[in-house]
DNA sequence: ATTAATTTATTGATCGACCAATAAAGTTGT
DNA sequence: ACAACTTTATTGGTCGATCAATAAATTAAT
């Protein structure tokens, strides 16, 4: 029953503003709160429409949630794509992980560095939703970047050409750990430092994450040492 | 009113097992689905006790929440420290960052390599708890972990001199994001690699994050400079 | 040592509030 | 008139929490 999903068959429709008050007010009620942590009432009071008209927009909570992701997965996915594919045709056949990290990195701290409030909450989502595990959240079943991001390892693969896959992959399971913490602004790490770092700091954060991980990848071979053997 | 918090004076009482395993459930659950995720009935019938057991022991949800946290804090920061303290009497004066980095991590990583289930939903729990924005979990307002994490950047200090503080509480940033997605085994990592690598496989995650880690703040700088020498 | 008083543990019933979702009626623009 | 849009009204269900009543164990009094 229902297979409602965007809706709108004739651009036409003025009134369609207000399906995009929802998904703004979605983006960034979910982004703080999580799936759970809000109702489909404080959406609607939040962008100043009737709760029905939720349902009328996006059938099921899950849909709207499913809605306000799949919003601006393509502008993320094209602007990385874009970088990466610029900078390998800079830089070819002269990759370092640096590059290529910072090709893939740079369009995504770009997209909040815009006055849209909405896209940061959007990217705090996104983060919120990789460390989740799959499944518990409704309507997040989708894996809208996942594409890129093997683009991403594939040219990772040439600029470190020592790495096995295998630590390809947990170079960037790392690496997304790393990304999905700073933009949930926990304010953790304000506390923990006495205010000399910022959660908010993308800059600081951007200009750490580069180098940390740039070495990081380049040096490490993580089979060397490393026996476990000590225990207790 | 009832100001209760851990009761039984006289550990006579046999029948507090029944605390025990509300807490063992809650814990279970609550790693799971997160706070909202979860309701006071489901944590009962997993329990098995009546629901209105777990308002007679811990009051509120937020306040059960609060009681699973800190049941267990304790033993992790004991372990933490004694074995950075173990490190820092054997490396005296010869402090390496692969090294305080290993001290800081095994413990937790062998505090999962047990039969006890709940030690590994445990730091789930805390690693969720370590990526959501402070204040919108009841119950999670204290953090019963920064001592002992401010020990561990001393001694990362005395490692890598040359760092500033900045840069060591961006790296903590960065490093407790990666523990944070490594808890959390969300099985994005198992898709991404096509089963390569495995979200629940810490002895390999314990190896590369110590590896790429002790590289990273080694090598790194953050501004561009690369003074240091020290390495194993 | 038996009983009475008190504390601790557990249950069941119930409250009002809120939840997501549905159906139907109304409104607006074309 | 028609179709997109919006509101009103209402559904059945679940939420966290409270309270009175009871059961069991512990302590105190005799």
């Amino acid at each position: 029953m229902a297979t409602v999903a965007t809706r709108r068959r004739t651009n036409k429709a003025r009134r369609g503003e207000s399906q995009e008050k929802i998904l703004d007010a979605a983006e960034a009620l979910l982004a703080t709160h999580g799936f759970n942590g809000v109702s489909i009432k404080d959406i609607a009071t939040a962008a100043e429409v009737d709760a029905s008209l939720l349902h009328y927009y996006f059938a099921t909570k899950a849909g709207l949630h499913a809605a306000v992701i799949a919003r601006r997965a393509d502008e993320v996915n094209a602007s990385r794509l874009a970088s990466m594919q610029r900078y390998a045709e800079t830089a070819a056949g002269h990759f370092t992980v640096e590059g290529v990290l910072r090709a893939y990195l740079e369009p995504t701290f770009a997209f909040v560095r815009t006055p849209d409030a909405g896209r940061l909450s959007y990217l705090t989502l996104i983060a919120q939703l990789n460390s989740t595990p799959t499944g518990v959240i409704p309507g997040a079943e989708v894996t809208p970047f996942d594409p890129v991001i093997q683009v991403f390892i594939k040219l990772l693969r040439e600029a470190s050409p020592a790495s096995s896959d295998e630590d390809l992959y947990w170079f960037y399971h790392m690496l997304s750990g790393a990304i999905s913490v700073s933009w949930a602004r926990t304010g953790r790490i304000d506390r923990l430092s006495g205010g000399l770092c910022r959660s908010d700091d993308f800059e600081s954060i951007a200009r750490h994450m580069i180098a940390l991980f740039a070495e990081g990848l380049t040096r490490d071979r993580a089979g060397g040492g490393v026996p476990s053997a000590d225990r207790r």
